[in-house]
DNA sequence: AATGAATGAGCATTCATTCAT
DNA sequence: TATGAATGAATGCTCATTCAT
C-alpha cells in the first residue's frame, strides 16, 4: 500500500531512465559511442526510438549521464567506505580496491569509462573538471595527511603521487579490458599498492 | 645539383603525404577524429579534398598512419638511446624522459595519442597488439634485469611494474593535455621516477 | 467504416511505396537512371530524401521494383486474358495487342522498359533470366501449338518465331518512344501481325 | 618512301584514336558505360589518362564516336555490297546477313550497340536521328521496290516492314549477347528471313 | 604530343531528432 | 507517456577533367 500514484510514476520514470542508461552502457561498450545508433540503445532498452528523447535531450546526454551516475556512485560509496578509515595507508588501499572492484564488476561500464569517455577532448575536459578532479583530491589529501603524520615522504608532491596512483590503477583497468584472457581485476590492487606504498613511504 | 628527377619526385610525394599526416594530427587534435571532416584535413594540408585519397585509402587510414609513424619513431629513437645505457635504473629514467619529452614536444600529437586513439575499442586492440606491447616489453625486461642484478625487489611482477610506470607516465600526459595551465611536461619524469624507483628498489 | 487501423496503416505504407515507384518511373524516364538523383525521386514523390530508404534499400532497388511490379502485372493480366482464348492465332493477336496497349498507355514506363532497363548488361541478364524468359515462353508455346494444329509452318523453330514477334513488337515500342510525332501505339499490333502471321502460317 | 612526315603523323594520330575507340568498346562492353572509368579506357589503350582528352572531348564523345564509326562502316559496307544486287529479296537477305555478321564478329561491339547505346534516351534520340534512320531507309526502299515489282504484298506499309525486320534482327543479337551458350549469330539470318520473307511476299 | 598528379563538383546513404497520432 | 514514421542535414569518397611539366 506504500506507494502513492506519484511515487509509483516517479519510479516508473526512474526505471525507464535506468533502463536506457544500462542499455547505453551495453551498446556503447559493444560498438563504441560513435558507431552506436540511438536506435540500438532504444532496442536494447526495450523501448521505441522516440522514447529515448523523453528522458534524454540527446545521444550525447546519455553518455554524460552514464558518467555522472557512475561517478556519483563511486564517490559516494568511496566516501562512505573511507569515512571509517583513519590510517592513510589503509585509505589508499581502500581506494585502490574500490576502484578496481567497481570497474571489475561491470566490464561494459569499464569499457565505456576507459575507452568511450576518452573519445573526445571536450568530454575529457568536462570529465576532468567534474568528478575526476574530486576523485584525485581524495587521494591527494590522504597523501598529504600521511606526510603530516610522517609516514609518507615529504620530498614528493601529493598531487603527483595522486596522479601516479590513479594512472597505475587506470592502466590496470585498460589492460584488463583489452586482454584476451579473463582474470579478476580487483587483486591487481594489491600488486599496484606494493609498489606505490613503498614508493611513497617515509621508510 | 644533388637531386635527380626521380628523387625530387619521390620527395614531392613524401612531402605531400607528410603534409596530410601533419594536418591530420592538427585537425584530429582540435576537433576529434569523428568530428573532423576529410575536407578539414585537406584544407589544413593546403590541398584539394580528392588529393587526400591519392595518398591514403580512407580517413581511418590517416589516423592509423599517424599512429604507425609516430610509434615507429618513438621506438626506433628509444632503442637507439637505450642501447647506450647499461644500468636498469638509468634505462628507466631514459624511458620516462623520452616518453614525456616526445609527447611534450608535440601537444597535438599527444592529444591524438591520448584521446583520439582511444576512441574505439577496435583501435585500442590493434594498438595494444602492435607497438604498445613492444613498448611495455622494453620496460618489463629492464625491470627483470634489475631484479637479477639485485637492485630491484623480487617480490613484485615485472609486468605489473611496467604497467605501473607506463600508467603513471600516461596519466602525466593526459593531465598535461587537459590542463588549462601551460607547463613543461618532461620534468614530470623526474617526479614520477622518484616515487616509482623507490617503489621498486630492493632498498 | 470499412478500414481498420491496421489496414489503413498498411495502405499508407503501400501508398507511399507506390508513390516512390511512380516517381521513379517518371524521373528515370525523364533523366535516365544514372543521371537521376535519389533526391529527384523523393521530391517527385513528395517525400523527404531519407524516406525513400524506409521503403527501398537502394536506388537500384527502386529500378528493380519498377520492373518486377510491371512485369508481374503484365504477366498476370496476360495469363488472365489468354486463358479465354483457344485459337493460337487469336492468342498471338492478343499478346501483341496487350504488349502494345500496356506500354502505349504509360509512356514513362515504356521508356524505362525500353531504355533504362537495358542500360546495364547485369540488369539485362537478370531481366532475361526472370520474367522475360517467361514471356517468350508464352509465345513459343502458342506457336508450337499452332504447328501441331497444322495452322503454322513446321519448317521454322518456335523459339525463333517467338523472338521475331517479340523483336518486332519491341521495335514498335522503341520507335514510338523516340518518335517526335505522337501516335497511338496499339494499332501497330495489327500491322505487325499482318506480316508475322502470314510469315508463320502454313498457308 | 611513300609517307610524308605529315601523313605519318596523321597515321599516328589515327592509330591512337583507334586504340582508344577499341579500348572503349572493350571496357564499355565489360563494365557498362556508366561504370567504366576513363582511366580504365586509358589503361586498356595503353596510354595515360590525360591523353584521352587529346583525342576526345569527353567520355561521352568516345561512346558517340564508337557508334559513329561503326555505323559508318556498316552503312558504307552495306551500300557497297547491296550495289551489286538487283533483286529486292536478295537485297534483304544481304542486309540481314551483314547485320548479324558484323555484330556476330565482334561481341564487344555488339554489346555496346545493344546495351550501352540504349542507356540514355538522349543517345537513343540522336541515334535514331542519325545513322539508324538511314539504315531503316535502306530496308524500307527495298520493300517498296519489291512492292512495285509485285513480289511483295501491297497491303502493308514498307516502313512497318522495315521495322519488323530490324526488330527481329535486333532481338537475335540481344539474345545472342545475353545467352550463356555460345553459338554463331550469322546463321540466324536465314531463320529470320524464312519467316519475314514469307510474311511480306505477294504469294 | 604525352603524362599523371591534382582538382573539386557531385551524390547515395545514414541517423539523430522531431512530431503527429 | 509512448510510438515509430518521417525528416533532412551532413559527409566520405569517386572520377571526369584539367594543366603544369
Amino acid at each position: 500500500m506504500a506507494r502513492t500514484a506519484t511515487s509509483s510514476q516517479k519510479n516508473a520514470v526512474t526505471d525507464k531512465r535506468e533502463a536506457i542508461l544500462r542499455a547505453g552502457v551495453k551498446v556503447f561498450a559493444e560498438k563504441g559511442y560513435f558507431n552506436a545508433k540511438v536506435a540500438d540503445v532504444a532496442r536494447a532498452a526495450g523501448i521505441a526510438d522516440g522514447t529515448v528523447y523523453l528522458y534524454f535531450k540527446s545521444k550525447n546526454e546519455i553518455l554524460h549521464s552514464i558518467f555522472d551516475q557512475a561517478m556519483e556512485r563511486f564517490i559516494s560509496e568511496g566516501r562512505r567506505e573511507l569515512a571509517k578509515i583513519g590510517s592513510p595507508v589503509d585509505r589508499l588501499k581502500k581506494v585502490a580496491e574500490l576502484h578496481l572492484k567497481r570497474l571489475g564488476d561491470d566490464r561494459d561500464l569499464a569499457i565505456v569509462f576507459q575507452v568511450e569517455l576518452r573519445g573526445s577532448t571536450k568530454f575529457m575536459e568536462e570529465f576532468s573538471a567534474a568528478g575526476f578532479h574530486e576523485y584525485l583530491e581524495v587521494i591527494r589529501k590522504t597523501i598529504e595527511e600521511g606526510q603530516k603524520e610522517g609516514i609518507f615522504r615529504n620530498d614528493i608532491k601529493p598531487i603527483v603521487c595522486a596522479k601516479v596512483l590513479y594512472g597505475a590503477l587506470d592502466e590496470m583497468v585498460t589492460n584488463w579490458i583489452l586482454s584476451k584472457r579473463s582474470y579478476p581485476l580487483e587483486p591487481m590492487a594489491r600488486e599496484v599498492l606494493m609498489i606505490f606504498l613503498k614508493g611513497v613511504s617515509a621508510e
